[in-house]
DNA sequence: TTGCATTTGTACGTATGTATC
DNA sequence: GGATACATACGTACAAATGCA
């Protein structure tokens, strides 16, 4: 409980590492409660703002929660895992993994809307038509019993959907997205592409997430085109970032060539060649 | 240029939004130079620090760099995208995607270390070896022209592997990683699984990539099977979180059950399907 | 219910250090 | 060396949320 001055370090984030070796290594529990701010800041001998600046880090890294008018907290560190986009479509087409029963998903709206940025853009840029084209959206969320965990939205032509399809209404379906839509489009999926990456939480996010808005998230953007190449659905999801983890888990390609679902290069960009 | 007091969002926040929006609608262009802080301080009647805080949200979002000295610039938004592990092993066995010429891989690092955290529980969990085993571990750095793009490392079992084989010397090899360790090991490469989260830079990590120690980066652990099940192969790697992407691309099934390569679920976790 | 003490969150003004030009 | 600009810390002040008497 003391700082160096003479070290490179700033003493906020000696301080912040100070702590996070102690939350780390167990001196405080999860769920404990750490000592104030303004008796950190006595016992450290710095101003409070200083110690506020290493709280800011760690609630930012998902190790504390704070809560105004009662104290700051240790939070559970368990990482919640999440299965990567190609998960959803089953090992072959029509299985579909079963959800564990505490978590519950709901559909909280199902309507026309128009479509902003990114998903504007992976509609627009395939099929070239106009940007400004409204699309069906559904979004929906996913709770761990009262904490939700997933924020999502999943964005469709609506063309060629029926008046009374279930698509259109804001209700949980009784099959996977994919299956739906290929139902009530007639169009059949083809190929798709995931992007993964960490940005802040925007508003919207942050409220149904539970979480603060200058917080990361992870953000998945999910591109399916339909056999003929064109753009059927695109979907955006976001999780809490510190406290979540994507998977994804496949066999490797035996020495006899088959069909392994890999498309061409995307982007220029780097490869991931662990050499 | 103006913040409204009785808006219900910070000060600080009301001029990160301003500057964000401007800098995204194209106000101020990639590496132009923002007003000094100063000027923005006059120009909005509040504390230095108030828009110095503005100033840091939007940089760890990846919108500006600071230069002390200099004055702070619109960073180029354009996002680099890398491929998810699964696209290493290429289409079929052998083939290995080329990395475009300005690309740079350094092999800064060959010999046996200790693993911490992460990467021993993972050999760990598996082999139920005792955790404190030395491995060896190949460290790497991609480098764009003078930028560094991408931090990682591999590390292996040391036994099986001859004393004077390439996977001991600190360069980059002639052929993917894993057939390497194929050819050294005789052990064959069965299966494999990533987990992507995002966490804050280690101080390592923020020298290499040359960010700054408390921004966001997406993390890789890439964890390899053999044939027997056994864990051959662990690997790290690590991105400027804002600026970068992960990439996956892939056929949805077909109606036809066929090998698809998917494995069992992994943990009690959320599935991704986006209904 | 009311009132008060505690705690977090943010801002203000000042000061100092360090890097750049 | 001097001016400028970013980075951090200090001390004070006030608002909002919480918990308790």
């Amino acid at each position: 409980m003391r700082i160096n001055p003479g070290s490179p370090e700033n003493p906020s984030r000696q301080i912040a590492a100070q702590l996070r070796a102690q939350i780390l290594g167990g001196s405080y529990q999860p769920g404990e409660r750490l000592p104030s701010i303004p008796a950190l800041t006595e016992g450290y001998g710095v101003a409070k703002q200083t110690v506020q600046r290493a709280i800011d880090q760690l609630r930012i890294e998902g190790l504390l929660v704070t809560k105004p008018g009662s104290g700051t907290y240790v939070r559970a560190t368990r990482r919640r895992l999440s299965r990567l986009s190609r998960g959803r479509y089953g090992t072959v087409r029509g299985y579909h993994a079963a959800l564990p029963v505490r978590y519950r998903r709901r559909v909280y709206f199902a309507g026309i809307e128009q479509p902003s940025g990114d998903v504007a853009h992976a509609f627009g840029a395939a099929s070239g038509a106009a940007s400004g084209a409204s699309l069906l959206v559904r979004r929906h969320l996913l709770v761990d019993g009262e904490q939700p965990v997933e924020v999502g939205a999943a964005w469709l032509s609506p063309g060629g959907i029926p008046r009374d399809d279930a698509l259109l209404r804001a209700e949980a379906l009784d099959q996977p997205l994919y299956q739906a839509v290929e139902e009530a489009t007639g169009r059949r999926y083809g190929t798709a592409a995931d992007q993964i990456t960490t940005r802040l939480a925007t508003p919207d996010e942050a409220q149904l997430l539970r979480i603060r808005p200058d917080t990361p998230v992870l953000a998945l953007l999910h591109i399916a085109r339909d056999t003929h190449g064109d753009v059927i659905e695109v979907s955006t999801c976001c999780w809490p970032g510190p406290t979540s983890a994507l998977t994804d888990e496949y066999q490797v390609p035996g020495p006899t060539p088959g069909q392994h679902g890999e498309l061409t290069p995307p982007e220029p960009g780097s490869d991931l060649t662990l050499a």
